[in-house]
DNA sequence: TAAAAATACTCCATAGGTATTTTAT
DNA sequence: ATAAAATACCTATGGAGTATTTTTA
């Protein structure tokens, strides 16, 4: 069972992206103290040191440096998964509309408010 | 910005390998009425028709396999992620027992009660 | 009647907001 | 004084629980 935070992964992202919280705070579009807890909470979930800290500035450490790297081998994946779930969505909704204009026999289930054929298989 | 929940995705993957809601919640070890929450949930989001619903039974749609193929594919990129995180807090945890016993000269940040060395390359 | 999903609530954790404080330049 | 991060405190959302209802084999 897999428990990580993909808003933990945004924010840090964003920072090694930006270089500071305040402008990964504006590229999310949330504020810096949201930002500043996401990457603390990452920190201490898996026990890193993400970033140092000196004078209210914040410096990626070589461990934030390898964790990125292996994030961004990630990502690409996950938005594929995202886009796909999406169009597979979208698609659905065209073959609903095309299907409500061409007469097959549907079953109405009041029980989860859905349409379906008598084989069963869902639009 | 990514928007994607990963519970919604391990609940869907228990289904579908479990071929039931109530089997699922055992697996992930939650509730039936969890796991038909977080199905719907994740349905609603992206406008898909994840199972068919007869009878208090449910059955994968089309759509539901396609979409377990792509998440399956990703979810080793995931694993792999976390457990690089994993290991690099613990390995961390092992650098810091060694650094106390090395001599080496840190500051202590009262603001991050952290320690840090003069080049500001953290543990 | 049994088995499974859905629904109706309740509770709690946490993401996020605003305001403020800390820290070094 | 400025700029940036951290902290304190508050709110709202959503994940999860228990109890119950629905549905059909």
């Amino acid at each position: 069972m897999l428990r990580f935070n993909i808003r933990q992964i945004e924010a840090f992202r964003a920072v090694i992206e930006t270089g500071n919280m305040t402008q990964a705070g504006e590229v999310l579009g949330v504020t810096q103290p949201a930002i500043s807890r996401l990457i603390r909470d990452l920190e201490e979930e898996y026990g890193l040191q993400l970033f140092a800290r000196h004078a209210g500035r914040i410096d990626p450490t070589k461990d934030a440096i390898a964790l990125h790297a292996e994030v961004e081998r990630c990502y690409g994946e996950l938005e594929q998964m995202v886009k796909f779930a999406t169009e597979l969505g979208a698609h659905r909704k065209k073959r609903l509309r095309l299907a409500s204009t061409v007469g097959h026999s549907y079953f109405f289930s009041p029980r989860s408010s859905r349409l379906f054929t008598r084989a069963g298989q869902m639009w």
